[in-house]
DNA sequence: CAGTGAGCGAGCTTCCGCTTGACTT
């Protein structure tokens, strides 16, 4: 009789039957099995928020095929991800296949690599109800919140709307910045460079930085150009050369959000698209002879950890095709932030024999793109750093030089203006060679190849260029920087950024031109209604709040009703006694549209 | 008598998070 082990993806449970051999059947639970009914409520607020879980419609089959296999068994192991939604999974699948006698055992892989499974299948354990309890709190909680203020929308503003924890939050975050937009008030500064040329080519542009040892600061035209008055017949000296060696470490390889920024910056696909082309690549491509081959660890992950195994081929790879000064000598850790689950790996190619080159004819143009974009991430990850020589000159003034002879130009010691050049000069190109980190801003342009002079030489001055400029008001939110905020202020998780964007999208309540995000008036009109009457619950703060709760949970600190009652209390009274704007007042500001 | 319209009731919409196909455009 074969043993049975259940997790919640077929394509591991694929992965995992090759690892197990035949004396094990692995079945796929396909993510959740059961939930709170959609239809309605689900919850028995008066019975200690009693849930009502039904199977979801659809997952019929699923459930019978697990107990099925399970009455086949002889031992049971439920496998889902080790985290809070697993755990959950984990005590509906032991719900619907326990039978009277077979003993259960949860077992939890961190990894899906051989070893990892083996050692795993020799510790099993006991679902954690305390775990399973944060999940519920959860569940609940968003449930409660979610479907009573959505109706609220619907009598108030227009049928169909919605509110939740997660996509209220994020619109709120468009209005906001674009009220920062609206508000800002653009100011004219001006800034001046200056070329000069030493003792030894080549000529180099420099920045005024400093007068009277203040920062530079010329509000208009007028005071640059009596700036460049005064500068225009000044001697100058190279008074000080700075120089400074700096390591650049590489980025920590992909999880979800980052790599969503990333394609986003450098291949310019959307969260939704990014998504589509990873889950391709995991489940797997024909690579004619070899079969179908999963190309990437799981793309829905917030931790930066890499199997041993994989961070040993890499080490291997790069001595090889690099040299052995690209590997660091001991192996980089990058840590996971703090609220990180810690269910999967971070996302990276599986096996490096298949570099992008190779299988590239394999690909579709889009999917191969990003295998690269993570294959050179990953490897560029385990690369020793980068080491860069800044050099900075310090250039200082000395007076208009009347009557200052020629043979002593540094007899006047009064300096008042300050130029800087700085250039870097790459000495080891490091995990460089491969790959470099996308921005969203725009790069110093003032990084120039300067001349091998000496402290103390004086300088000729060739040009004076006076230059315009404007503040710029902070920029809107694009996909990248959206996705980047959330998941630092932990709203939402790895498989819901792409869903958040597309919701807060679909209920029109914001638009995206030229790839920006801007807040539409029904967005401004819901968000400001609901800001309102229920800015804690509209804040960032309530999820951390929430998240430090379920922390205590998972603890044995508190109860999950306790959590509920505390946090829904306040907010259903609010509710109830909400006075709303007028039902008219508010259809007459959405005319305006 | 037929046609019109006021008034009433029923049914619909919704959360977040986990996972893939099975559908349609």
């Amino acid at each position: 009789m074969k043993s049975l082990v259940i997790v919640e993806s077929p394509a591991k449970a694929r992965t995992i039957s090759k690892i197990l051999g035949k004396d094990f059947t692995v079945k796929a639970s396909v993510g959740h099995i059961k939930d709170l009914p959609a239809k309605e409520m689900g919850i028995d607020i008066e019975n200690n928020f009693t849930p009502n879980y039904i199977v979801i419609p659809g997952k019929e089959k699923v459930i019978k095929e697990l107990k099925k296999a399970s009455n086949d068994a002889e031992e049971i192991y439920i496998a889902p991800d080790p985290d809070r939604e697993g755990e959950a999974i984990a005590w509906h699948i032991a719900d619907e296949v326990k039978g009277k006698t077979k003993k259960i055992y949860r077992i939890k892989f961190n990894e899906i690599t051989r070893s990892a499974v083996l050692e795993s299948m020799q510790n099993p354990g006991e679902i954690d109800m305390q775990k399973v309890d944060a999940q519920q709190a959860r569940r609940i909680l968003d449930r409660l919140v979610g479907y009573e203020l959505s109706p609220l929308l619907w009598r108030k503003v227009r049928r169909g709307l919605s509110a939740g924890r997660v996509q209220s939050v994020a619109v709120r975050l468009v209005v906001e910045r674009e009220r920062e937009v609206e508000a800002f008030k653009q100011e004219e500064y001006w800034s001046i460079n200056a070329e000069f040329e030493g003792s030894r080519k080549p000529q180099f542009w420099a920045k005024l930085f400093k007068f009277n040892e203040q920062k530079v600061d010329i509000k208009n035209a007028d005071g640059a150009n009596s700036v460049v008055e005064n500068l225009k017949n000044s001697r100058y000296l190279l008074t000080k050369i700075e120089r400074k060696k700096r390591r650049r470490m590489p980025s920590p390889p992909f999880i979800t959000s980052t790599l969503q920024q990333e394609a986003s910056r450098k291949l310019r696909f959307t969260a939704k698209k990014t998504m589509m082309m990873a889950q391709q690549l995991y489940e797997g491509i024909e690579l004619g002879e070899e079969g179908s081959v999963g190309l990437i660890t799981y793309m829905r992950t917030d931790s930066n950890r890499i199997a041993a195994e994989a961070q040993q081929a890499a080490r291997e790879f790069i001595e090889k095709a690099y040299g052995k000064a690209y590997i660091p000598e001991k192996p980089p850790f990058y840590k996971s932030k703090a609220s990180a689950q810690e269910a999967h790996e971070a996302i990276r190619p599986t096996y490096l024999n298949y570099s992008h080159e190779a299988i590239k004819h394999y690909l579709s143009k889009d999917q191969s793109s990003l295998y690269k974009l993570i294959w050179n991430r990953f490897i560029a990850s385990q690369m020793s750093p980068a080491e860069i020589e800044q050099t900075t000159f310090i250039i200082e003034d000395r007076g208009q030089g009347l009557g200052v002879s020629a043979q002593s130009p540094i007899s006047n010691p009064q300096s008042q203006y300050e130029f800087r050049a700085s250039g870097s000069v790459v000495k080891f190109q490091g995990f460089m060679v491969l790959y470099t980190e996308g921005t969203d801003e725009i790069l110093d342009e003032n990084e120039a190849l300067l001349p091998a002079l000496k402290e103390g030489e004086t300088l000729r001055l060739l040009h004076l260029e006076p230059k315009q400029h404007f503040t710029q008001p902070p920029p809107r939110y694009t996909e990248a920087t959206l996705v980047k905020t959330l998941e630092e202020k932990g709203i939402g998780r790895p498989s819901t950024y792409a869903a958040i964007l597309s919701t807060i999208q679909d209920r029109k309540y914001v638009h995206k031109t030229d790839g920006k995000f801007a807040p539409t008036e029904l967005g401004i009109v819901v968000n400001d209604m609901l800001v309102e009457r229920f800015a804690e619950l509209m804040d960032i703060g309530f999820t951390a709040g929430m998240e430090e709760n379920l922390d205590h949970i998972e603890d044995g600190k508190k109860k999950w009703v306790k959590v509920v009652r505390d946090f829904y209390g306040p907010f259903h009274e609010k509710l109830r006694n909400a006075k709303m704007p007028s039902l008219l007042k508010v259809k007459r500001r959405l005319q305006r549209l």
